[in-house]
DNA sequence: TTCATATGTAATATTTTTATTACATATGAA
DNA sequence: TTCATATGTAATAAAAATATTACATATGAA
């Protein structure tokens, strides 16, 4: 969590952070475990919107989820907050960077 | 810098840092300030490109600038890092969306 | 005067991100 | 069977971010 962390994670994390949202959907995960109809009601999302941000979260490795059956028979997919305390400054993002490889439009015909 | 921090402020950092380039930018400038026409030879990016990085940077006070005239006449625009010590949290990012008021689409007709 | 070096930006194009609409399936309760 | 609750996603639209092109000005040196 703290630890030096490889430039492409670093970006994925950022990323998944430059969203006001996706910051709110963090807020909301703070208080516990919620699962996907219910996050979108907490967050005022539709479901496929919501389903967006959870995968740049997810990719972040800043959520993680679970399914599970409720006592009613019902499926419900539980996201829950996977702890985290990143320590940022310009000489960890020296160090990242060294190993970023993403670049934009790479691939590009 | 480690303080807590304002949800729009904490937005706009992480909006600044979560593109490779910008983060390159700041990798750069950890080796001391550079001028506008060197920062883009160093990271190998066209001038109004990279001019539209460092607004981003600047908005997020990562970055500051000063004009200075070098020994031969020529205006010279010196970017330099701002040092910084982000602690990110998810309590942390709890606390910052209280204060969020950035919307996507605020303002639509 | 011409060249090489700077800064500065408007207009446009391209790409990516964000958001919406419209579906599908499945479960248990009424 | 119908209703309310879930999950899941494809197709599309809209908005924002990124990138390029084409200019402008100014300086000192050759």
């Amino acid at each position: 969590m703290s630890e030096p962390i490889n430039g492409n994670e670093l970006l994925a994390l950022f990323e998944a952070l430059s969203n006001p949202h996706r910051l709110r959907i963090i807020s909301i995960l703070t208080s516990g475990r919620k699962y996907v109809s219910q996050l979108a009601r907490a967050a005022e999302l539709s479901r496929p919107l919501l389903y967006m941000h959870l995968k740049k979260l997810e990719k972040a490795k800043i959520v993680k989820t679970e399914m599970e059956v409720s006592d009613d028979g019902k499926a419900l997919k539980y996201y829950t907050l996977i702890p985290f305390d990143f320590h940022i400054t310009p000489d960890r993002i020296r160090e990242a960077v060294k190993t970023l490889t993403i670049q934009k439009k790479e691939g590009k015909k």
